[in-house]
DNA sequence: CCTGATGGATAGTAAAACTATCTATACATG
DNA sequence: CATGTATAGATAGTTTTACTATCCATCAGG
């Protein structure tokens, strides 16, 4: 395949493939002469992915680079290098609220509380502590107190068992590569439902409570 | 309070605040006289939720535009204003691919089977069946065959009971411009929350799976 | 052998989200 | 009341991001 094979397959541009093999996103074609070079399906899946992360992820490509560059370095273990690809996908948090190291605490009582064991330096407990600053200030629960984690407790399940079914899905036999590729766009990919379907529970809540006949 | 001071109470620029006002995303402040305007805190909790759209939620400018517009326009129920805002905050699908007609027939499957009323003109729809798309193409599941919606099925117990809680604290005697702007808040604070708890969930299971003692 | 595609390099563009400057006031303080 | 700082409102400028477009020397394929 020459790269308007590999535009046609993933439904994008020849420019901005070539953007993307600048980029180092895209790994180089096999070169058969100067001006010539060969792609294949590790192409394809690779712009997918790419894809994936930008559209449906709203990463932007400095974050995507980050990501795969987790995902092609041989040396991490498949656990190591989702990790690390979770890592790069995390937002990252900028808070200095007077609030953040009680709601740190709060955090990780919460994943005590809730057996989720989670790399102490891992950017996802600020995440969530941040989270339960914004509420804080937003004033959610009782002035002057920072909202507990407690008010997650009941999503832990249905994400956990959710979690554990993404995880059991990925392809044993294949290689370490694509392996982290298909947990990388689950993620995502499952992210996004999650939202989506939260959001339609909340529809129908509102529904319930606030709506013409609720 | 004059711009000063809403520039310190909520950690944004002056110059940005002056932006946020002539983009339309804040209301001016009562003027005093030719260059002077009182600010309170109904432009501080605004100024709070533009910067939760855009910080935590991703929004872009044009987006918390259209939120806010269904946030204020009073001839909109509280129920109606946040069904358009949520509408606002969807992620816009635009896929033309050929498994979109089966993924919606499956979305609309599962949103019967777990019992949610989702409006049909509703974003959400299209949002979960894009993401099942994403799957199949990535090849999640059996080649030729769009995955099947029933794989979120776990998801959705948790979900509705946390949504459910959500809608309960929305505090029942404050006006409802405050009541959706709660609600707005909630949402992208709880979906960024639950999004941390589900790639802790996958941290967790990938460690006993994949990890080094697994 | 000739037309059109390709790789690689470089330059250009469009949008988004601020940021800076300017002017005519007004307030605040000694 | 003099004067330095702040402010509203208008306009222009900047920076970053994510592409697009152009160019040229090949090269493939009919």
């Amino acid at each position: 395949m020459r790269i308007a094979g590999l535009s046609t397959a993933t439904g994008v541009s020849v420019a901005t493939l070539k953007y993307y093999l600048r980029e180092g996103l895209l790994h180089a074609g096999e070169s058969t002469a100067v001006n010539q070079a060969q792609y294949d399906d590790t192409h394809v899946r690779r712009v997918k992915l790419i894809r994936a992360l930008v559209e449906l992820g709203r990463l932007s490509i400095a974050e995507v680079r980050e990501v795969l560059a987790a995902v092609d370095d041989e040396a991490q273990s498949l656990h190591e290098a989702f990790g690390a690809a979770q890592d790069a996908m995390a937002t990252e948090v900028s808070s200095d609220s007077e609030w953040l190291d009680a709601a740190l605490a709060s955090v990780d009582a919460f994943l005590v509380r809730n057996d989720l064991a989670v790399r102490p330096e891992s950017p996802l407990r600020a995440m969530l502590a941040e989270t339960l600053v914004w509420l804080t200030e937003f004033g959610w629960g009782l002035p002057g107190i920072v909202v507990d984690a407690a008010v997650f407790d009941s999503l832990v399940p249905g994400l956990k068992e959710q979690a554990e079914f993404e995880i059991s899905v990925v392809p044993p036999d294949t290689d370490r590569t694509a392996q982290v590729e298909f947990t990388v766009v689950g993620t995502m990919v499952f992210e996004v439902a999650a939202a989506a379907i939260r959001r339609m529970a909340l529809e129908d809540a509102s529904a319930k409570r606030f709506g013409p006949r609720g």
